[in-house]
DNA sequence: ATGGTGGCACCGCCA
């Protein structure tokens, strides 16, 4: 089984890249984030051209989520079902015993904006949606733009970022949480202790990409039932260095027997 | 250095 977690910065701007690459490595699943556009103007026909399923929520502008698939959805949760929802921040479907929950976490602005408040609650309402709907002992994966680095290796220069919103203690705990709950990192599991492999590009930092100035923030996790059974863990750095790239890399990774 | 770039919407906003 494969699957990749890509964050497009709009999906109608990035098929360039989403669709040669499918086509290419044929992953079971494709998450995208900040598909930045509202359902029915959503480029559905063309996944479905390359036999693939499509699950997806947006508004205009911003955020946006979608699940690519070569199974068709079982069981399909939009939004984080309770009062405020976010449908376009999180997707989760299940296939066949598998279940695979695709969100795009707040980013948080600045640590003094309401925006980061609001990031750090979403990690607890995103846990009690766990709990609601999942168990630990069951196979899942969760992915995304979960805009957390979680450690020192995975930013360029930690001393300088530490304290932003994305690389900071109290991000590191409400990311942790979520974690313990019974997810597994399926990056560091293959890569442990390496640094200088970033999913994220800063567009308005000179040549970022070409100097490796990143940030891995998009992320993909499993619980232990299914992280036993991961093969490998990658970052595709060419889905940078391409024409009009996301600010983003696509992260894929592979589970079971071949 | 209080910018820079990019995307979508509108004439700012979010990242």
């Amino acid at each position: 089984m494969k699957i990749a977690t890509y964050n497009v910065n709009s999906i109608r701007s990035r098929l360039h890249i989403v669709l040669p690459w499918l086509q290419k490595n044929r992953p079971d699943y494709l998450c995208l984030q900040e598909t930045k556009v509202a359902d029915d103007k959503f480029p559905a026909a063309e996944f479905a051209g390359l036999g693939y399923h499509v699950i997806l929520k947006g508004y205009k502008q911003h955020a946006g989520v979608a699940i690519v698939s070569k199974q068709k959805p079982q069981k399909v949760i939009f939004g984080l079902d309770d009062e405020t929802n976010d449908a376009d921040r999180i997707i989760a479907a299940t296939y066949d015993g598998l279940a695979v929950i695709n969100t795009y976490v707040p980013q948080g602005q600045s640590k003094d904006s309401p925006q980061y408040a609001y990031k750090l609650a979403w990690f607890r309402r995103l846990k009690k949606y766990l709990q609601k709907h999942f168990q630990p002992q069951n196979r899942i994966v969760w992915c995304g733009d979960l805009n957390v680095a979680p450690e020192a290796i995975d930013v360029h220069d930690p001393k300088r970022i530490l304290g932003h919103v994305c690389f900071n203690p109290e991000v590191w705990s409400a990311f942790g949480n979520i974690k313990s709950w019974g997810f597994i990192d399926v990056f560091r599991r293959h890569h442990p202790a390496e640094a200088g492999q970033y999913s994220f590009f800063d567009y308005r930092v000179r040549d970022a990409a070409g100097r490796n100035l990143g940030w891995r923030v998009d992320h993909i996790l499993a619980t232990q039932s299914l992280a036993g059974f991961s093969r490998a863990c990658n970052i595709d750095l060419p889905t940078r260095f391409t024409e009009k790239p996301s600010d983003h890399v696509l992260v894929y990774a592979e589970f079971g027997d071949h």
